[in-house]
DNA sequence: AGTCAGTAATTGCCAGAACAGGAACATTGC
DNA sequence: GCAATGTTCCTGTTCTGGCAATTACTGACT
């Protein structure tokens, strides 16, 4: 936010202006072109990915929940609407009759894929051709740990 | 997406991930301390900055919908709530009577400043600490343009 | 067995977002 | 002056998201 360059402003402050104005503007086009070519939002993209790297037997409603990136709650009725699509078939936990477990059918493990590769085809055009080989290894290691689950420790204390 | 690291990805995709990943767990976090203690989203401080930025005639109502980086359409009613909590007016433009000017209130200058205050400790606290000087310095250089506007050229190409 | 706190997921309700359509106005060319 | 075309913003409608309450079940304790 804040769109003009206050030359006091601290280097985090920009670093962390360029990571969100990337991701909010790449997203938009990805959205967009996912919906338009595969059919659906990138929250469903998000829950099929899951599925996908999870096991066979798939995933409790929690545990998608917790992993979702895009949205916070409201994931029965997520849910409901991917089933409906025929993308993902709930199935009952064998011990538990309180739970559910989420999982992938046929036509949504094509489906993801097909979405897979045109969204990698997407992030490489707008963004992975737009800077150098050596920027992204810079920004790889820097946010790995945001996508390694928990948040990295301080930089200013020494951890690792 | 696709959380498992795969050997053969490219480092761009890797790249991406850290900037998806966090991006979306600090806006997370930033949005519920906003809603918390400014009493308002991440989507009206949005609006209010691009009009604390603005000249104090104001921004036009599509203006303000081609830079909103969160809200994809929708402009109108989110104006219209933001309105109506007193942070913003809509003024006529003089010379077409379509138009609408949207300007902050000194109320909505007061709050847009004291939120401001308090989103850059969160941001600080969450990503700021989190890395090095340098590191930062190496992302703020990388992903710069895409918060200059418009997305940078071609890194294969040379231009600059 | 009977009760009772704890857990898993769904439902209802309302604010907010998305999308299409339309009214009011400006601008251009005749 | 007048029609044709594009702009600017709003309204109607439908869908999504967030939160609290509810249903259905489990596991432990008596």
């Amino acid at each position: 936010m804040q769109l003009d360059n206050d030359p006091q402003d601290p280097v985090w402050f920009d670093s962390w202006r360029g990571v969100l104005f990337a991701s909010a503007r790449i997203l938009q086009v990805a959205d967009r072109d996912m919906l338009e070519h595969d059919g659906f939002p990138l929250t469903w993209f998000d829950v099929l990915a899951r599925l996908f790297d999870a096991p066979p037997a798939g995933m409790r409603m929690q545990e998608l929940e917790e992993l979702a990136l895009f949205n916070r709650g409201g994931m029965t009725r997520l849910v409901d609407r991917i089933e409906a699509a025929s993308l993902v078939r709930r199935e009952p936990v064998p011990g538990d009759r309180r739970g559910v477990r989420v999982v992938l059918t046929a036509e949504g493990r094509n489906r993801y894929a097909a979405a897979l590769l045109r969204h990698r085809q997407v992030i490489e055009r707008e963004f992975g051709r737009r800077l150098t080989p050596a920027q992204h290894r810079a920004i790889a290691d820097a946010l790995w740990s945001w996508w390694h689950d928990v948040g990295p420790a301080d930089a200013t204390q020494d951890s690792g």
